[in-house]
DNA sequence: CAATAATTTTAATGTAGATTAAAATAATGC
DNA sequence: GCATTATTTTAATCTACATTAAAATTATTG
């Protein structure tokens, strides 16, 4: 059993938990599944297709995953876990509305493009069982609202031109959430997203010059 | 049979050679398609789930199309065209390149949230016969060099600030076909994204003050 | 209204792929 | 090295579709 007495404790002195071989194995499939997931869909990768990329049978998926859709869910978790520390991060870092903005922007930015990824594109949300689509749901509800208060925080502040913080930040998150589907792991591409993208996103936050479009 | 003789000739005397029976209602199940596919991808939607929106069987999706690839395969093109008409206006329209910018991403974001929608999102190319691919590939990647051509005039004729083209355009352009997983025919949202996208996405096209991230 | 063509349905068939149980192999602690 | 636990595979099963052919229905034309 993976998580009893001594086995787990002896570990834990000499690594952190996370790092334990199943972990570790369980999140090589997470980041597995995602770039399949990100590439061909979710019902359209089967799990012969994760595994094959892992060196390993599908069946050996089910060690760690109770079923498929709980694979897509644990995905999901972890892009959305990763995408809220990006936003925690900022808070925490920036002064001004704008700086949080754009240190989120970076961060989450840097996290999608770099080791921690690929990071799972959450496109078929819809597909989840009640109770996982409504955990997702609720937490990018909530990174949502974070983004949209910051851009709030930044208006207040002066930092940031007023603006449509709803429509503001869709725009914004849309550009993010895209990215996955044309960076396909090319180094010296992910260093012009990382220098280009926080700045062009918040371009957009700083320009005065507002007037209706027609 | 649809195509043959004497009764096409006469259909076209009193309406569009589109607007036959065969054509409208192949319009009406690439639309009700395109709405299932944003929603739960191509795999994970099944013909049922495509035919019940338009109150008919799976089979009669049959006589309109060759099978499921060729489905999505339609709705990707109609996207495509939509997109690359949205582009032609645009240049058509508009005089500096700045213009053609804003206009481009007006049309296309009226289109996408207007009538002529829901509008597929292309997020399963990969899983699309290698020729369909090819085409689709093909046209994307025509319509990603006719923005940044118009970006590239912008900045020539000076009413775009220099920037890199390339991450400027996949910014925008995901801004753009992200709209459909969050947008889902609220009237009243309509409005908002058309009076506001097209300001928040070029406000990154105008302004000097760059300078680098951190 | 009859006849022909267009559309849709009913009823099978076939297959890919998810899932599972039991067996086999690999790792770990003593 | 032995015993135990962890991991992976092999080999079945089961089900949800995609697909098809033939029949039924609906529209169109003269």
């Amino acid at each position: 059993m993976r998580s009893d007495g001594k086995y787990r404790q002896i570990l834990k002195m000499t690594a952190k938990p996370d790092e334990t071989r199943f972990e570790l194995q369980r999140h090589r499939i997470l980041k597995a599944a995602a770039a399949c997931f990100n590439q061909k869909g979710y019902s359209g990768t089967s799990l012969k297709d994760v595994s094959r990329h892992l060196g390993l049978t599908d069946a050996a998926l089910y060690y760690y995953v109770k079923n498929k859709e709980e694979l897509v869910f644990q995905c999901y978790l972890r892009a959305a876990e990763l995408g809220r520390e990006a936003m925690e991060r900022a808070v925490r870092d920036g002064d001004t509305g704008f700086e949080q903005a754009l240190l989120y922007i970076q961060y989450h930015v840097e996290i999608m493009v770099g080791d921690a990824g690929p990071v799972a594109i959450m496109s078929e949300i819809p597909s989840l069982k009640r109770v996982h689509r409504n955990e997702i749901l609720e937490v990018s509800r909530q990174h949502s609202a974070s983004f949209e208060t910051i851009l709030r925080r930044g208006i207040e502040d002066g930092s940031i031109a007023p603006c449509d913080v709803r429509m503001t930040g869709n725009a914004i998150m849309g550009s993010i959430n895209w990215i996955p589907k044309w960076f396909h792991g090319k180094t010296d591409m992910a260093a012009d997203i990382c220098s280009e993208f926080p700045m062009i996103l918040t371009l957009t936050l700083k320009n005065q010059d507002r007037r209706p479009v027609s």
